[in-house]
DNA sequence: ATCGAATCTTTACAGTGTAAACTTGACATC
DNA sequence: GATGTCAAGTTTACACTGTAAAGATTCGAT
C-alpha cells in the first residue's frame, strides 16, 4: 500500500511528489472527506508530521493536490474538445463536454480543485492554463467592445452549476443529457448588452 | 452565550430546534468549517452527545438545519422575484436575482444546502417548494412536448454555477453583474431541440 | 571535515465524531 | 398513589484529526 519510500533512508528524495500523489489516490478511493494529512503521510510511507513541512497544514496540501488536478483536468478537456466539430461552436460544445466528462470521471478531484476557497485574490483567472483554453475558446463569441469575462463567466458558470449539481445528487436519478443544457449557449454572445 | 436551556431541568423541551438555531448561528458567524455537534450542542446548553439523539450524526443535523435554511430560502426568493417586472421574463430574472441575493446574503447557508450529498434518491427534485417556484417561473417557457426539467436545469444549473463561483472566489475581486451573466436566458426555450 | 540548513521523527495536546452505559424525568397503567 | 416503561440527556471512553514543538538525521556548501 506504501508508494515510494526507502525505510531505511531518513530522507524521501521526492515527498512532495509523493504525497500529492498520496492524496489523489486517496481522493479517487474515499473521496473528499477521507482526505487528511495522517492518511497520505501513512500513505508515502512518512510520519504524521512531514507533510507539515512540506505544505504549511492541510489546506496547504490541499492547494498541491489542487496543482497537479488542474494539470490533467486541462489536459482531459484538451484531448475531449478535439473530438468535437471544428467550428467555433464545436470547440466550445467540446470544452463543455470534456469539463463535464472530467467532472464525473474524477468526482473528487473535481470536487477539489474548484471547491477550494481561495483566500488571496492571487493569481487571478487568467492564471492557470485551463482558464486559457476556456477564454480561447470563448474569444470567437465575444461581441466587440464588451468585456470577455462575462461570455467566459456565463460558459463556466452554466457547466459549474451543472456538474455540481449532479454531482451532489440533485438532479434525481436521470439529469439531462448534456447537450440538452449546453443548448442553452445556442445564442452565445449574440446582442451585446 | 447559551440559547435556550434552564440548566435546572434535566429535558430541554425543544432541543430540536434549538440546535438546529444554534448550527444555524455557527454557520452565520463562523462557517461551514467551524460547524460541529459539539459546539451546537454547548450554544444549546446541553451536553456533547445530545445531538446524537435527535439527529443521528452529524450528516443528519446537517440535514436538519438544511431544511429550515431551504424554508428561509425559498422565502428570500420569493420577496426578491416580487421586485421584478410582472411578466414571464421579469419573474424569472426575479427568482434567479433572490437565488443570488441569498447566496451572498448567507454564504454558509448557502454552501450547506446545496452541497450536502444526497445519498438516497428521497425525495427527488419536486420535493422542496423552492424548486417548486423555478419549476412554475420556468414553466411559461417550456416548449410544448418537451421535458419541463430541461429548461428548468439550464437556469438552475447557471444562477448556481455563478453564485459558487463567485463564493470561492474564482471570479477575482470584481465579478460580472448579475444581469451580465443572467442575460444568456434571453432566447431561454426558444428552438426546442 | 565541519557547520548549517533542510528534512523527517517523536512527542504532545486540543478538538472532533461516535458508541455504550448510565441517570433522570415524564407518563400511562394498574 | 405506586410502579414500570421509555424517551431524553449525561457521562465516559475511544479512535482519529490537525498542528505545534523539540529532537534526530542527512545533505550540501564551505
Amino acid at each position: 500500500m506504501e508508494l515510494t519510500k526507502d525505510k531505511s533512508r531518513h530522507h524521501h528524495g521526492n515527498l512532495h511528489a509523493a504525497l500529492v500523489e498520496a492524496g489523489i489516490e486517496i481522493l479517487r478511493s474515499s473521496g473528499l472527506d477521507a482526505l487528511s494529512l495522517r492518511k497520505c503521510a501513512a500513505l508515502a510511507g512518512v510520519s504524521h508530521a512531514a507533510p507539515a513541512h512540506h505544505f504549511g497544514n492541510l489546506e496547504g496540501l490541499k492547494w498541491a493536490i489542487a496543482e497537479e488536478a488542474f494539470a490533467r483536468f486541462s489536459e482531459f478537456m484538451r484531448t475531449h474538445a478535439a473530438a468535437s466539430d471544428d467550428t467555433a461552436h464545436g470547440r466550445l460544445l467540446g470544452i463543455c463536454r470534456g469539463y463535464l466528462a472530467f467532472a464525473r470521471a474524477e468526482p473528487a478531484l473535481y470536487e477539489m480543485i474548484f471547491c477550494l476557497q481561495r483566500k488571496e485574490p492571487e493569481s487571478k483567472r487568467d492564471a492557470s492554463t485551463s482558464y486559457g483554453i476556456l477564454r480561447d475558446t470563448c474569444a470567437p463569441f465575444v461581441p466587440p467592445g464588451t468585456d470577455p469575462v462575462i461570455i467566459e463567466t456565463q460558459v463556466w458558470s452554466l457547466v459549474h452549476g451543472f456538474a455540481l449539481l449532479e454531482l451532489h445528487g440533485r438532479l434525481g436519478d436521470t439529469p439531462p443529457p448534456d447537450d440538452a443544457i449546453l443548448a442553452l449557449l445556442r445564442h452565445i454572445g449574440e446582442e451585446p448588452a
